[in-house]
DNA sequence: TTGTAAGCGTTATCAG
DNA sequence: CTGATAACGCTTACAA
């Protein structure tokens, strides 16, 4: 493997020179720049990068948590992070955590040891001082509405989507309304929880332990869902899905055991995943790919922010 | 930042019996290894990992190569290279091709300027030579079978299953089937396509060209089918759908349109992904995660292994 | 068991 | 415009 130096013996410049003509940098005559350039295609040169990472003290890659990457919310999310590091010419570091706290340390640690340059959360395990702690090694960005001014965010409004779903919901007659969720704890769970809550004492309805179903994230666990409602006494009328995989599932569930959507059970999904309009789902979409994209500039800007992406509620036939 | 010549002089020793507890190497005396271990614990000090790789010219990274990630196909694989991944200690740098070349290209440069220690390509779109001109840089594995001696790859026989499931149909009575499949180009998809051509020649079957459909990748290009069978004078009975995602959209489409499946079209789908279960269709399971896991070990590995994995043929509903 | 010192391949500073 | 030379932080002979 050549190096810097031989390229300068070859050329007949020094280190320095080779250096700048690596590197576009001015101030290098066209003669030796030349010199140089016809040293590189006879060895065949190729920079040592790990080098120039330690020289400079950045990578360019930058690391992105998420607990699957085999659901679609997470893969839509990827893929948005994806696009923009290409065109600023940036790598990913992928960290499947599925939810476990070690992993999402792991790539903490990978910030601290300056292996990568920042860090974008998309689904957070560990609490947010072990966050606030890593900040002195490189930008963290998260995808949740918390208003710190010294983390990014991009996010959506979680308590006010579900607040306006169950109102919608409410206006079309529902009175026994459920709701299906990935995991219980999480920011943005919570802000649903709290939604769900306040709305259920604005109206003076019940609230219903058993019509809050967890561990909802794919296609096949629609029909656990259904299976749960199924030996319900008093079962919801409507159900709010958070992720349209699971809703499909639902859907085809009920499709399967001649359980009429919306006649007897409504849903509304979340995502606006393409099976969604498929399978007439009524849905809220959220900009997943831009939510990506945004995260992923925040991560290598200086500066902090915190923005907010509004969604939209498809109504098709499911409602 | 304090580095590892301030760990030795807090600790009051060389650099040397430093690094030696921070790789628990053996021959360091109780005492001084607390010592620098305290130092450590006081100075919150944190490796430069760069300037480990530059040392050892190592990164225990493994660059991975697929086209989208938001296709349950390649988010499986992904999981089980992931997985993988993670009990060996090793991180995964992600390069979204979306089958352009280019980017392909990026990863080999990442090989070759040492950022990472291997290469696995899950699809394939550069030429075979160009590869191989990488080879001396570091490890690179393919997912489809070719069988050189210089690189490794894990497969399942896509010339065989396709035929088996050509036959499967005819028993079954079809005589007009056409398939699905995501592009034309790449290894897999012209074996399929002899395949296909060595099954019609043996039964004197005319081949019709309008019976190949490409670009089906995802749920929604199941409409697209469907739109294009529709408009045949001829149609197929049969088709073999190289993934579940497009075959579900088909089944989709049909019961919306009230096509009946199997009796009018028969459909069997490829990859056992949950959504077939959930939709009761036929399938051929091809064990992905299982897939990811052996390139990934093939990834680290010091020999050239050529694997091949078998599928099964999973008999639902739709035949 | 310990330490010295020579790399690893760049970039950056500063003097010319 | 050009070039020495000192970082960058770690590993690893080799010597003791």
């Amino acid at each position: 493997m050549t190096n810097i130096k031989d390229l300068a013996k070859m050329a007949g410049v020094s280190v320095t020179t080779v250096s700048r003509v690596l590197n576009h940098h001015p101030y290098v005559s066209e003669e030796k720049r030349n010199a140089v350039l016809k040293a590189m295609e006879d060895s065949n040169y190729q920079k040592n990068i790990n080098a120039v990472h330690l020289s400079t003290g950045k990578t360019r890659l930058i690391g992105v948590v998420l607990p699957f990457s085999d659901h679609p919310y997470f893969a839509l999310l990827l893929k948005g992070i994806a696009k923009q590091a290409l065109e600023n010419n940036y790598k990913l570091v992928l960290f499947q955590t599925e939810y476990l706290e070690s992993r999402e340390i792991e790539a903490l640690e990978m910030l601290k040891q300056k292996q990568i340059d920042s860090l974008i959360i998309c689904s957070r395990a560990c609490d947010l001082s072990v966050i606030e702690e890593h900040l002195q090694y490189g930008n963290i960005v998260l995808c949740e509405n918390i208003m710190k001014d010294n983390i990014s965010s991009t996010f959506v409004n979680h308590y006010e989507i579900f607040y306006e779903a169950l109102e919608f919901l409410y206006q079309k007659g529902h009175r026994r309304i459920g709701y299906c969720i990935g995991r219980l704890s999480g920011t943005n769970s919570h802000k649903r929880e709290r939604a769900y809550r306040d709305f259920h004492e604005k109206y003076g309805l019940a609230y219903h332990h058993e019509y809050v179903m967890d561990k909802c994230f794919y296609f096949e666990d629609g029909e656990k869902v259904m299976n749960k409602i199924k030996e319900m006494d008093n079962p919801p009328t409507a159900l709010l899905v958070t992720g349209d995989q699971v809703a499909a599932g639902i859907v085809v569930c009920c499709q399967r055991q001649n359980i009429s959507i919306p006649g007897k059970m409504s849903i509304i999904g979340f995502d606006n995943e393409p099976i969604a309009k498929m399978l007439n789902i009524t849905t809220i979409e959220i900009p997943l790919v831009e939510m990506g994209k945004n995260l992923f500039l925040q991560a290598i800007s200086s500066d902090i922010s915190n923005r907010e992406l509004s969604v939209k509620l498809i109504e098709r036939g499911t409602v």
